[in-house]
DNA sequence: TCTGAATTGTGATTTTTTTCACAGGTTGTA
DNA sequence: TACAACCTGTGAAAAAAATCACAATTCAGA
């Protein structure tokens, strides 16, 4: 298919997307590029050049109809194709992200979380269940799953992923703040708390 | 003082300081650029050129000291420099954020949290006291805030935000899936859970 | 129907970021 | 001491991203 769109491209598109479902909700029905870059601060033309990586286009005069380019930026990013996940350690990251519904509406399916506290395994979050660590072998080969959501404390992230490695998970989304070894046909999307406050942190300092 | 480092050098450096911690957790002493760059599939170079803008400077044929490295990037990066922040919004994420005691390693003291669910208004989470939105005004003003965490629905965002805007509050973490209209002396980091897992599934088509 | 203001889409240009390449320095070993 | 193996630090080159600039188009209103 098409031409892979940059990270930041990626990134910007998902605020993009944030604004258009505000003005479906103020039941607005079009948007300029000017109008997306006042509100997130950045020049029209880039707006622009985004959305032209979409199969979207806009009207001169109008700007672009809100419901077909949030359904043209849902496209691309592929909000279509579900994916299946499970959250591994049911502290309170991983609890607080069981229970954010909102991630259905964006194609991504908890399915389980996984910890290795007694007190907490056989009980349910949101509907889902959390099993023991152990069981994770057996739940892997029953059901398809695309990703592993790890949560669990710094000191258990490396051994935890060698064994989601070993059960032949692909992708893992990394909450711990510890940067994960993993074979190069693993890929591990590392985006931690610590370290998004650190960027914000120094962005104050100006 | 010094340059402005750009966000994405900013941001590896907050990999290279969890790759330290790792380290000195390990007890090894030392690391090289090299190194550093094959745990996160990135050029040597660029490790170096990162590092270039730290008060640090390394040893031939031997690399970095990780003490020194680490310290270097705290200094940097304005770990020192704690903050004062609140929580707005006491449902899970604002919760986990309460529960998790990290932060303050990292120079973010939280103090309280604001909801508006009176059931929730008066407890405690994790030694933080739960206050009624209406009180913000007061605890602002006996308190130096430097930072509100913003964990309210989508709906209730962009109204709370002016709130905070009219107490003089200049910054604010979003995680609302929302972008917030402010002044322009005010700063937000958008960074919501859903536009980060996007990104992710982006990558995960290739 | 004509005019002016607003908007898209896109090449060209500028700026920023990444990668390359290598001189210069350090250490361990024979 | 001499040598080989490694590193750092950094200019230069290449690649990527952001910005500029403007032709083409559309719409509203006189």
């Amino acid at each position: 298919m098409n031409k892979k769109i940059s990270e930041k491209s990626v990134s910007r598109m998902t605020l993009y997307h944030c604004i258009l479902i505000d003005y479906m909700a103020k039941g607005i029905e079009t948007i300029s590029s000017p109008q997306i870059a006042a509100l997130l601060n950045i020049d029209d033309s880039q707006v622009r050049k985004d959305i032209s990586f979409l199969s979207n286009s806009g009207k001169c005069r109008v700007g672009y109809i809100v419901k077909e380019l949030k359904e043209a930026i849902e496209k691309t990013l592929g909000f279509a194709k579900p994916k299946n996940a499970v959250i591994i350690g049911a502290g309170n990251l991983g609890m607080a992200l069981a229970n954010y519904d909102n991630f259905s509406n964006y194609g991504l399916n908890i399915l389980a979380l996984f910890d290795t506290d007694v007190k907490k395994i056989g009980t349910e979050v949101n509907g889902k269940k959390i099993y023991s660590i152990e069981r994770f072998k057996v739940f892997e080969r029953k059901t398809e799953i695309d990703m592993a959501i790890l949560t669990v404390p710094r000191e258990f992230a490396q051994a935890t992923t060698d064994t989601l490695v070993k059960e032949n998970v692909k992708y893992i989304w990394n909450f711990s703040p510890t940067v994960l070894s993993v074979p190069s046909d693993v890929q591990v999307w590392n985006k931690n708390l610590m370290g998004n406050f650190l960027q914000f942190a120094y962005k104050m300092q100006d």
